[in-house]
RNA sequence: GGGAGCAUGGCGGAAUUGGUAGACGCAGCGGACUUAAAAUCCGUAGGUCGUAAAAGACUGUGGGGGUUCAAGUCCCCCUGCUCCCA
């Protein structure tokens, strides 16, 4: 197995736990105050839900965050780096259903736990500014909130379809439903119910949250584009198809391709559609009845293929040109999106076709274009054709022509359509903020009275057991009230909230998260946000960032915030992988810690050789490392280094014990290099202009343009671009050169290099700079030091290496001294032994110079 | 099926945005130290050909084509993989 390294020079475990108390003792992190003038830095990580155990996602998102702000400070900048706990939520419940633990209690422990596992990393959190999305204090606004939403008319309730679980008579989520359309918990057939559910107008601002985007030039594509697809704009032609013998009623079909209208052949409608349920004689209720019991469930089945339909007895009129076509109940259709219908156009949609074929409906194709096939569906631009006065036209002109008509005529209008559907924020569960509505028989729906708030929690009964989440409901105490209005009698609501309702304003409390009297205040929002660079997983691009922007929309048009976009520059880092040893014949993982060898992986029951491979680290493949334990024996300082050094923070990093050592020996290496030297540094007592009043050596002139470019790529590479990997590989050559230059340098330079190389390593590796800079002699904390600036001068060398190329390939290289005109380097060049080789001795035809670079001669 | 992205040594990854491909590290190999090993330090390293050894040449960023004095980088086509949405 791995091999036991040398802690002799380096105790990192003394170093490490040193400067924690003495930190944690001074209280290094608190905020400060921006002073005037002073430039605020918000840096965020996304907070983690409270499982238990700290992970290396975890690790690797706090450490990326952490490098930023510290840096922020150096260079200084009031910087804001809190973090909390997302800590409503299933699990606290599952936890209480199994081992009737009390949610409070479980979340509260395991809040202890991780808060101590995340002090041995050396963050640079300022913990006065925690928040708790389960404590009083803190959901007492998240309920102020919803109700300000509620009186603006951004929340409300409608009836919207559930899983229903008959046995346990309770909602679940789509999550808590198996393959097979079953309970996880009961195993009872879920049912589709009806019930009347909270949810917000996100989509009064899908337009908002399209355009928007626009502004956000430090957000990544990808998340954009996931965002944009999400909310699924798109611009096409709503038309009315007369129902046969319904006198005035009308089926409305929503399309983006109206030009195809001529083209109908049936029409495909969603088995919920509540017209049709409504007018359909007995005999088809009774049939869409059946159909939505057995599609339902085997919709759930992995492999299901969808397109199961039944034709109606019912017949609709093509207003573009009178035809009578079936109606046809499917399951393709989506009852939410559009009106629930669609018309079927078989020649011109593959969906359509396929249907088409399944139950030998008729296909009638209106547009030809140049390659034509009978056996597919014709999906490109054409002309029309069977398309009455259209024929001849091309589609795209239809387009607008048909669009045209059916407007004049009545029968069809342009419509924008969103996939986008409004958020339904009801969860029927225990453990989550108490949505804080009181129902009165007479006032209806009242909002419970600000100085009432927060509505707490009531205390479960954990004997109790798989019926925690109606916990709400079975208390009569806790759902009888009276009506704020009226005095009657009432009962509150039952529902709680999506957590995703408290995880979208929790940046907006940090500023002021003590703050008793108000959600937060206005000035100090305007202070501290937008967020300057929020960090978190790229599995939240959707949900979580697109909540948290539409409530940060829906707070400033309350009046309550002066900004439209939370998040001003997004970073989304990439999972940590572990090894992972996988047997491809019985498709079982192995878990590492069963591997005697891991060169040559064998099952250890079949003696079967393993696939190696890296995947998301997990439980069930047994391929997690734990962070407690790689702090334990490599410390917090090559933990963070290895989490950075390894790969470029937005791709996947693969945790390899044998790159970790590495990062170990190099912490070990700078130890021992400073050792010699460090005694004799008393930086407090430097001064650079020492520097200036001496003569450099040919390698104390070599060592500062190596330390000064250092200052200068580090900071570019942690300012626009994050890029920490070669950050750290800048650290590695500055101190290769270190190693081999000192014996030639004199104290004053080897005085200016760590007095500069020791804040630059103090972002990465907090504990051992902040000891080095101590007995270098430095004044107060590295951490409280300013971030070097780099000296022009030094980082230009006499002389350089010139490139000569011939027609593009490189042959030679010769010194140039760095002072020369183009014309003299164009001389040196032609007359070079390099060139006239390759040329004969030839005039070159043309001269391309890049100067300082290379020079490029074409015979 | 639609959309987005990626492809560089044995491995992770660099490359000033068109200008020395392979920085930095891991693994490897050779050496020093050691009774020996570990640790540490030094050296070495894309491939092929070549030479006694050098020198040197050719080739090389998934494949094919193009633009350019110059292409990992820009354009077109193909292949493979990943993610998102159906």
């Amino acid at each position: 197995m791995t091999s036991p390294i040398s802690t002799e020079v380096y105790n990192h475990k003394a170093v490490e736990s040193k400067w924690r108390e003495s930190w944690k003792k001074k209280n290094l992190y608190r905020t400060t105050h921006p002073g005037e003038g002073q430039k605020t830095f918000y840096a965020l990580s996304m907070f983690p839900y409270p499982s238990g155990n700290l992970h290396m996602g975890h690790v690797r998102n706090y450490v990326i965050t952490d490098v930023i702000a510290r840096q922020k400070k150096m260079q200084g900048y009031a910087v804001l780096h809190p973090l909390g706990w997302d800590a409503f939520g299933l699990p606290a419940e599952n936890a209480a259903n199994e081992r009737g633990i009390d949610p409070h209690i479980w979340t509260k422990k395991n809040i202890l736990h991780m808060k101590s596992q995340l002090g041995k990393l050396g963050l640079s959190i300022d913990w006065d500014k925690e928040i708790t999305t389960c404590s009083e204090n803190y959901y007492k606004w998240t309920q102020y909130l919803f109700l300000r939403l509620f009186k603006n008319g951004i929340a409300y309730q409608k009836k919207a379809n559930v899983n229903w679980d008959p046995i346990d008579k309770t909602v679940l989520a789509n999550e808590q439903v198996d393959s097979e359309g079953k309970s996880w918990r009961s195993g009872a057939k879920v049912e589709q119910r009806e019930l009347k559910q909270w949810f917000l107008r996100i989509t009064d601002f899908a337009d908002e949250l399209i355009n928007d985007l626009s502004e956000l030039k430090n957000w990544p594509e990808r998340v954009k584009t996931m965002q944009i697809n999400w909310i699924g704009k798109s611009k096409g032609t709503e038309f009315d198809f007369k129902i046969l013998n319904h006198s005035s009623q009308y089926l409305k079909v929503y399309t983006t391709r109206p030009e195809t209208i001529f083209g109908v052949t049936y029409l495909a409608i969603s088995p919920r559609n509540k017209l049709i349920n409504q007018i359909a004689n007995k005999l088809d209720q009774v049939k869409i009845a059946e159909f939505i019991e057995t599609n339902e469930i085997k919709s759930k089945e992995n492999n299901f293929i969808k397109k199961n339909g039944i034709k109606l007895d019912l017949k609709v009129i093509n207003p573009s040109n009178g035809e009578l076509v079936d109606i046809w109940v499917t399951d393709y259709v989506l009852e939410t999106y559009g009106t629930g219908s669609v018309m079927g156009v078989p020649a011109h949609d593959q969906r359509d076709y396929d249907f088409a074929k399944k139950y030998d409906i008729s296909i009638k194709y209106v547009i030809k274009g140049e390659k034509e096939s009978k056996d597919q569906p014709y999906l490109e631009d054409g002309v029309m054709v069977n398309s009455a006065e259209f024929n001849g036209v091309t589609n795209k002109n239809a387009k607008i022509k048909i669009n045209e008509k059916a407007y004049k005529e009545g029968w069809g209008r342009s419509k924008i359509q969103y996939r986008l559907r409004d958020w339904l924020i009801s969860r029927q569960r225990y453990w989550g903020c108490p949505i804080p509505i009181i129902k009165c028989n007479d006032c209806g729906l009242v909002p419970v009275p600000n100085n009432q708030l927060p509505i707490t929690l009531p205390t479960i009964k954990t004997e109790r057991k798989n019926e925690i989440a109606k916990s709400l409901k079975l208390d009569p105490n806790w759902i009888n009230t009276n009506c704020p209005n009226c005095g009657a009698n009432a009962k509150r609501e039952t529902d709680t909230m999506d957590t995703f309702m408290c995880s979208s304003w929790y940046f907006l409390r940090y500023p002021d998260s003590n703050n008793s009297k108000q959600p937060f205040l206005k000035e100090k929002i305007d202070k501290w946000l937008p967020v300057d660079q929020y960090v978190g997983g790229i599995e939240h691009a959707i949900l979580h960032l697109l909540y948290s922007r539409f409530l940060t929309k829906a707070l400033y048009k309350e009046e309550l915030i002066n900004i439209k976009e939370p998040f001003k520059k997004l970073l989304t880092q990439g999972m940590v992988q572990g090894l992972t040893f996988k047997n491809n014949i019985s498709g079982k993982y192995i878990p590492s810690n069963k591997i005697d060898d891991l060169n040559n992986a064998i099952d250890p029951s079949t003696g079967e050789s393993l696939e190696v491979v890296y995947e998301k680290m997990s439980k069930s493949k047994g391929n997690g490392v734990d962070p407690d334990k790689v702090i334990e024996k490599y410390g917090a300082d090559t933990a963070r280094m290895f989490i950075l050094f390894k790969a470029p923070p937005e791709k996947d990093l693969e945790w390899n014990e044998a790159d970790v050592e590495g990062q170990f020996r190099f912490i070990n290496r700078i130890y021992k290099l400073a050792e010699s030297y460090i005694n004799r540094l008393h930086l407090s007592e430097f001064n650079i202009n020492e520097v200036n009043d001496i003569n450099l050596n040919s390698s104390e002139k070599d060592l500062r343009r190596v330390l000064h470019q250092s200052i200068k790529s580090i900071t570019e590479d942690l300012g626009e671009n994050l890029q920490f990997n070669t950050a750290i590989s800048q650290l590695m050559i500055l101190s290769n050169n270190m190693s081999e230059l000192f014996p030639k340098c004199s104290y004053v330079i080897i005085k200016e290099t760590f007095s500069i190389f020791i804040r630059l390593l103090a972002p990465f590796a907090p504990h051992i700079a902040e000891e080095l800079w101590e007995r270098a002699g430095g004044k107060d904390s590295v951490h409280l030091s300013c971030w070097p600036n780099y000296d022009e001068k030094a980082l230009i060398s006499e002389s350089y290496e010139l490139i000569i190329q011939i027609k593009g390939k490189v042959r030679g290289k010769i010194t140039m001294p760095t002072e020369t005109t183009k014309e003299q380097i164009e001389e040196s060049v032609v007359n070079s032994d390099i060139a006239k080789k390759w040329l004969d001795g030839k005039h070159p035809k043309r001269i391309i110079t890049v100067p300082g670079k290379l020079v490029n001669l074409v015979p």
